[in-house]
DNA sequence: TCAAAATTAGGACGATTGTCCAAAGTCGTC
DNA sequence: GACGACTTTGGACAATCGTCCTAATTTTGA
């Protein structure tokens, strides 16, 4: 196997085990026996575990940004984009039921620890929160009212995924989800 | 000093700590360094880290139920009691900023760490949402309905203390707040 | 006052952590 | 086919973790 992808292995599993685990909770030896190698070939990709949460991080931003492309590509309308954002909620249902959001959980973690990479995991946040502020202001708002309808909305998806990882409330999630479609109708409307 | 007082002081110290900086990041040294007692002294009150856990899910268990009992008795109507649970996060608002919501946080790590005492943590979800459905109930829904609203406010905190960690802006946090107590009105009115 | 009980201090223990290294193995290239 | 670069291995390392024990100290009660 080469380095290259010996590297995105360890990258994909640590990004897994660091979502479904934590990032202090997950060992070096947690992600060498993920991805079945030797804790001394780890150390030749990584030096530090500060350096494989600064690549999941940097993963997880690429793939995002990969993710609000499609959205943007394919979304016909701004509300439509929007929509999508929301239903991510119940692609991933499963997931989030299990282990929360990826993005909130990390950031708390990270905030806890006083970890020097918390600005980089906020950078997630910050990439939701300028698309979703975009779709805001293509639906007419001015700048400053579309970023805090994009926060607002950022708000209640951490809110509903927080509170249906911790009641495991299938129910809970889908009932909130219709209630943001609901809410972007409205917004929708008013424009 | 008493064992008794001591007891108490480690279990205060161990709460503030595991909300500052999470339950596996604080050690025994800290929670010792912290009440300036021996680690030796530590274990004699506590045997291991999990009581120590118990103890504090308990002592805030202990504390949310006395304060939903002074909401309860001087709210004067199910409408300002439930104001009061909101205005909460205003009251709250340094510590939310610095360390999001110590209940949120808390069942966060715990899932992660797939503790045996989530249930409990989990636990200190269930009294708010209890105590708010029973006041949406005093405002005319029916049990169903009362704890759907119960369950959508408590969302709606949680996702606002989550951003405003992490984005550490009270601006937003005080605008979400202002958003809540509308959201408040309007189902006041409806009733 | 003095022995018994309760409390505290300080260090030892095995396990695990992140980090690091020397040696062996693998591969492409001349 | 052999050389040099890249990759992998397994273990060593100091530090820290939760846990536990024994001795010293303080408090209590007769």
């Amino acid at each position: 196997m080469g380095a290259g992808e010996t590297r995105e292995t360890i990258v994909a599993q640590a990004d897994r085990l660091f979502y479904e685990q934590g990032y202090e909770h997950t060992s070096f030896a947690d992600i060498a026996a993920a991805v079945q190698i030797s804790r001394g070939n780890f150390y030749y990709h990584f030096r530090t575990k500060d350096e494989i949460l600064a690549a999941v991080i940097e993963r997880r931003q690429a793939g995002t940004r990969v993710l609000l492309e499609r959205w943007q590509a394919e979304g016909a309308s701004p509300a439509g984009r929007i929509a999508s954002f929301i239903d991510m909620m119940i692609m991933n249902r499963v997931k989030i039921l299990q282990h929360g959001c990826p993005v909130g959980s990390l950031c708390n973690e990270l905030a806890k620890l006083d970890h020097p990479a918390l600005p980089d995991a906020n950078g997630l946040f910050q990439l939701f929160r300028e698309w979703l502020a975009g779709q805001f202001s293509a639906l007419g708002r001015d700048a400053a009212e579309a970023d805090r309808q994009s926060l607002h909305l950022l708000a209640r998806s951490q809110g509903i995924a927080a509170l249906a990882n911790a009641f495991r409330d299938e129910n809970f999630l889908r009932r909130e989800v219709a209630a943001l479609h609901g809410w972007l109708a409205q917004q929708t409307a008013a424009a």
